[in-house]
DNA sequence: GTGTCTGCAAACTTTTTGCAGAGCT
DNA sequence: AGCTCTGCAAAAAGTTTGCAGACAC
């Protein structure tokens, strides 16, 4: 069972164990798979298809081809899809077993990002959905705020 | 000051009300301008864009009447820009004075919507805030779920 | 009359898709 | 070999913008 701890001591999945991940799927594991592995593990927080784009480099791969890769790995668990607010979604890499739930800090003025360890209390959104007949009640949450660098 | 009974009692302004805030902010009060708000006034929660757009019947304006009205409506504080996660931005009223800080209930399969009360706790975001050094912190907070008739 | 608004058309951004050929296992 | 992946190019959806003419005040 996750807790707050494992919530914590999350780390960054080895490349051979992302590899491992995509065999089991019996997905192939080509070079745009492993190089945009490779950009999401070497950042902490979520990436834009742009960001992972240019962190491609020139010749790597298509853009399209990101667009398919980071789709497929939604559907397989291996990322998680956030929404900004700016009109583009960002993908973080999931540890296995993780659903990725998590709020994030995000400076209005330069998009720096800080991953925040706070959520909706639970009782609350239990009761939002009992109250309005809803079932399977999730929630977004995201904070915005300007950082040190920028104020 | 605003507060929780305030909150409840909202209701819709009225369109002469409507009209004179765009007067005291020297805008114009056009044909367009007119049919969006009465619209807006007629819903209970945010219009996207294409809908404000379908509900101005054919030949009422342009889409990109419909973008620049929602803009200047925004800036001068008549309407609050929401985010429901489909890639489409939703617009609804404010009354004076209002800042529209609020949060919605919506269901994945049919996109009903349902206003919700409750709020992130202020003290928990300041703490956020504190701790991470940023500064003006607010946050974006959507309920998502399976409405009683899609179930 | 004058400065603001609007329609139209074009452009831009993000994302998706069809198709033929290349690549992984 | 066989099925998956990829590049390319085109398209879709949402949004923005330049420009000339129309309209509110």
């Amino acid at each position: 069972m996750r807790n707050k701890a494992d919530h914590h001591a999350r780390h960054r999945p080895k490349l051979s164990a992302l590899a491992d991940r995509l065999r089991r799927r019996a997905k192939k594991l080509t070079g745009p798979r492993q190089a945009i592995l490779a950009i999401l593990r070497s950042q902490p927080h979520p990436l834009s298809v742009r960001e992972i784009f240019l962190a491609l480099g020139e010749r790597v791969c298509d853009l399209a081809t990101v667009y398919r890769s980071m789709h497929m790995l939604e559907k397989e668990g291996m990322v998680k899809r956030f929404d900004f607010g700016d009109g583009g979604a960002r993908f973080g890499l999931l540890e296995e077993g993780d659903d990725g739930h998590r709020h994030h800090l995000i400076c209005v003025e330069c998009a720096k990002v800080v991953e925040v360890d706070e959520c909706f209390p639970d009782e609350i959104e239990k009761r939002i959905g009992i109250s309005n007949g809803f079932k399977k009640v999730t929630h977004r949450l995201e904070f915005f705020g300007v950082c040190p660098r920028c104020q």
